[in-house]
DNA sequence: TTGTAATGCTTGTATATACAATTCGAGTTG
DNA sequence: CAACTCGAATTGTATATACAAGCATTACAA
């Protein structure tokens, strides 16, 4: 391993440990070289990378800092909760708290495009980032297209890696609104009061079909969606 | 400017001026170093940062390269919001708020990239969609890149409208998120009381840097956005 | 007490150098 | 003609050094 990575690896664990909460400064340049025994360029090399993935916060004359967390997505490309989270070098897990069969509604059969009162597949799962909940997944599958959705242990894989490697999908649509998150969606959320959420409704295709409808709630205070453009 | 900024500029000119397509090999670092007569560390970092910008792909061997264009981004194309309404064949029209010349706070000239107290363009406009606002505008302008932007008749035409003909856009990054309101954010949007409201940050780039900083605001009753993705 | 100047620490920019690792083409060899 | 070798070019890693610029504290003077 790089040295400079050696160093990197050395200020996640810092972070992920605890150890080094929101704001706590890391160590200087120079000081960092020193317990390495490497240039300070090196050191420098590996506190700039951390500046550029939004780990730390670098100010001239003061110092170095961990940078607060304020989750940020792509909207562009449909990604795994999961890894986005474990790329920000953050804890990940999850939390079921519905996994199964029942009766579809009027909604959720017209985004299906099924009949109402066909079975379909029901899940609710937490996604906690650093022990609190960044994402509501509320999601309904087609079970002709999914048939073992519900054998699954999504404490270990998400729902959408699992839809993934059993349907591969070939078209999304996504809508994005704000709202004012229901009693049990802030029990589910740890929201002691109702915040305004960031909510994706996102319904997924492949070749054979909808497979999934998803409802994807976010608490605003602790996510945003990010893009980038260019023409 | 520094020194790695000006050959990053000269990259971007190449590219932007169609003289380097995709794929185009790009000057080594050595021959940057003696074109700029500057170290060859000095000509690194600019091709450095290119590649993580991802304008440019760096390979140990062979060389650096023009980035291929990013596709599939059409989730969230920049549209306009009077055309959009349009569209929906509903009546469209703008309301004034502010329209002015004021010193930058720090948020603001940090999002710009000038010094916190440089003038700066600052305008908020209502649009509404069959006499409800629908959108809250608030932008911020850099002077230099469009000097007259506070002569234009904003009843006529959407501020995107008038920037997009002065300084043709490259480049724009957003950030979504769902927040609470302003007091005067209810009253521009004639809500009674607060509700959650969708939050666009979008800063646009043109060839000569950062235009503008917009914020735009929608009541989340009166706003969603879509897209689609094919694979 | 207040304002100011000095000082030390931090990050930012820049240079010169060295060697490692990889790619790619030119030349050589069988 | 094919395969191989070699070397030039290129990016990657690392060091040592220098000075600039910003921040925060201390020391000092009014």
């Amino acid at each position: 391993m790089a040295k400079f990575s050696a160093i990197k690896q050395h200020v996640y664990n810092k972070i992920a440990s605890g150890e080094w909460p929101e704001n706590h400064p890391v160590s200087s340049e120079n000081a960092l070289a020193l317990q390495f025994k490497v240039s300070r360029m090196t050191a420098r090399r590996a506190l700039q990378e951390l500046a550029n993935e939004g780990i730390v916060i670098r100010t001239k004359g003061s110092g170095t800092f961990v940078a607060p967390i304020k989750s940020q997505t792509s909207f562009m490309a449909i990604r795994n909760i999961a890894d986005e989270i474990r790329a920000r070098h953050h804890r990940y897990h999850a939390q079921v708290h519905v996994l199964r069969r029942e009766h579809a509604s009027d909604l959720v059969a017209e985004m299906l495009n099924l009949e109402p009162d066909d079975m379909v597949f029901h899940s609710v799962i937490s996604h906690f980032e650093n022990d609190l909940p960044v994402q509501v997944e509320e999601r309904y599958v087609n079970p002709a297209l999914a048939p073992d959705y519900l054998k699954q242990n999504y404490n270990d894989l998400t729902p959408h890696e699992y839809l993934c490697q059993a349907q591969p999908l070939t078209e999304a649509s996504h809508q994005i609104e704000a709202v004012t998150p229901s009693n049990q969606l802030c029990q589910w959320l740890l929201l002691t009061k109702p915040e305004p959420c960031l909510r994706i409704n996102r319904r997924t295709w492949s070749a054979e079909g909808v497979v999934t409808y998803a409802v994807l709630t976010h608490p605003g205070s602790r996510f945003s969606l990010g893009g980038h453009l260019q023409f």
